[in-house]
DNA sequence: AATGAATGAGAGTTCATTCAT
DNA sequence: AATGAATGAACTCTCATTCAT
């Protein structure tokens, strides 16, 4: 009676809770959005009660915020794992390529809530403060790319290293939006883009 | 007596009520996004009983339609009135861009409303059965022009219509989502736009 | 312009409209019940505006006072045009339980109503003092045609005519109303009743 | 400390809260009928938020339905509790016929809301699944009385036991609905029911 | 750490009724 | 006699949040 029992440990610590309600509210935002995510249904989906939730994340913003540094973390942590060394500028571009087929198709759910939350962002400021540099940060992986591929010499030298970024996360982050029909197309449009950037020779070669 | 009295016009057609629901809709889509869309609201900017509203516009659901619909109008109506006889794809494509940079600045409420709306048709099925087609209008407006361009000789012969028209469009609409501090560099991204896919010669000529 | 065309007389004299949305009211209180009784359907199906309804029937309660009115008027007249002259008291109960199953198959609608309307009446004292009524004058018809068998011979002279009338009155207005698998008992009860008020010979003759 | 507090018991159980609101919405549909039934009037009367009322009942047509289940519970409870063991047909329905007195003068409210609720049922599926078979149960008690009378020698012979259950269920049903000047005359009518299913020498005897 | 009960504010919708023409 | 437009009051229901334990 003083003591807990061994076999029922049902209070976790709040860390755990947190991830397993982070967890729960992506799963329910890819299935209703952020605008159709109802706390009652994290709570439920987690085991717990509504109070319980509340205890552990004390608003819907905050727990938005949740969210939002979970996919900021995964979102850098899948990118830095990429070994660059010794690649040139298109090469790593290609891979970049593979590596976001590999994503729409595998875990969609990281862009998915990324979209939902940029969305969001920009009339929550405090979401938009947690994912506005996170969309700057991946389109800034891209710069560094072109800037290698210039100076390589696997991207025209009239490339214009921002602008090419801009257009290559664009085209990425729309895509998927519209891959109703497209989602086959996805080969056509990477192979465009190396060629947009690339040296009238490489067409050719 | 012979003219409608100047100082009270209270009683106005559906039709006329319609068109400001519909621009009340809109600018409170603007503000607040559809999801904080409330009939409260509109009803109260058009200066009208919640009631006289739901008796023109039954339903939010239709409510959000009939917003949809306005925009599909003008949208569309701002696509044909530009002429395009005699000239190149490329010129065409630079027309495109001067216009889209015209909404942006002038009426980006045109572009706010229908990344909303499409954003929300991919879950609303009524709403996506007007705004989806919408989206595919607007890039086979793009392949069009790609077409044309490589006809003339003004693009390349290699772009792929379709791919380049995703990218364009990916591009535009990814464009004004992260315009925070990027709305000055966007000639560079048109001009690279260009660069992607006319001949290298045309670059120098 | 100042006279009515002769090919369009669209406007009715009040008198005719008041009967018109009568049968309309009565119609839609058969499909849904006094209490699922809307004015925008009755005038929907009478074929005019609301506020046109409303010019003829100013209010709600003046509307289902009319319906009861038509209702008591119906029911009075049926009752009226049945000669009974030189007929026994059981040959006019017969006659009466003909009648009745004659209007519970043909024009079941004036039984449904008048029970509607009683029921709201208990509540509604407007209709309360319309239908309260009438229900006492079916139910005194039944009281004079005991007392006329009563003493013609034809039932017992230990009848209690008050209290059989209320039986007979009580059988049959639920009987109607829980018509769901009894409506083929309808002859066994009727058989029933005539045996509970008759002399024992009647039994066996 | 040792004991919940005797000035403010705020917080009951859900079992506890269904029973009030239970209780108060039958209530209610005596005073305003099934119709007239508002979820604020309850909630005000139970001494709670609506908001509050729906967490318990969810919906509306959850709470008519416990309703419903609370008058089908107290109704068989009631005619469970009487004992009958070596009773002849009639005593047994003399038995009954006191029952239903007693309901209707001390404790009106159950035929009340029964009729309400049968009245309801024929249209709302859900209620009707509840009331109607229970009223079906009530009228099938009377076919096993008159089913042991005719055996035992105090009803006729020539007795149907579900017409005459459907006459004697009609009659006490409606008796209460017009029961203004008709409830002196109550017993008059018990008389009058048990004679006609009587013998004749039962009579006199 | 956890929970059942409670709540205020507000959502969309309905309806009989009225106004101006 | 007729109508389109307008309305106030009320309805059921939802949701993030809080309280007491």
């Amino acid at each position: 009676m003083h003591a807990c029992p061994p076999n029922l440990p049902r209070r976790e610590s709040t860390a755990e809770r947190r991830v397993a309600i982070g967890l729960a509210a992506r799963a329910l935002i890819i299935e209703k959005g952020v605008e159709g995510l109802r706390t009652r249904d994290i709570a439920e989906r987690v085991g717990i009660n509504i109070a319980t939730l509340h205890y552990h994340v004390p608003t819907k913003e905050a727990l938005i915020a949740l969210v939002a540094e979970t996919i900021r973390h995964d979102f850098r942590a899948q990118a830095m794992r990429r070994p660059r060394d010794g690649k040139t500028g298109l090469e790593v571009l290609r891979l970049e390529f593979e590596e976001f087929r590999e994503i729409v198709t595998e875990t969609p759910e990281l862009i998915i809530i990324l979209t939902e939350l940029v969305e969001r962002g920009r009339r929550d400021p405090v979401i938009g403060e947690i994912m506005l540099p996170l969309y700057d940060f991946w389109r800034n992986q891209f710069v560094d790319i072109f800037r290698l591929g210039i100076r390589d010499g696997s991207f025209r030298p009239d490339v214009d290293p921002h602008a090419a970024a801009l257009i290559v996360t664009g085209t990425l982050s729309d895509f998927w939006r519209a891959w109703t029909d497209f989602s086959a197309s996805i080969d056509a449009v990477f192979t465009q883009l190396e060629h947009a950037f690339t040296p009238p020779i490489a067409l050719q070669g």
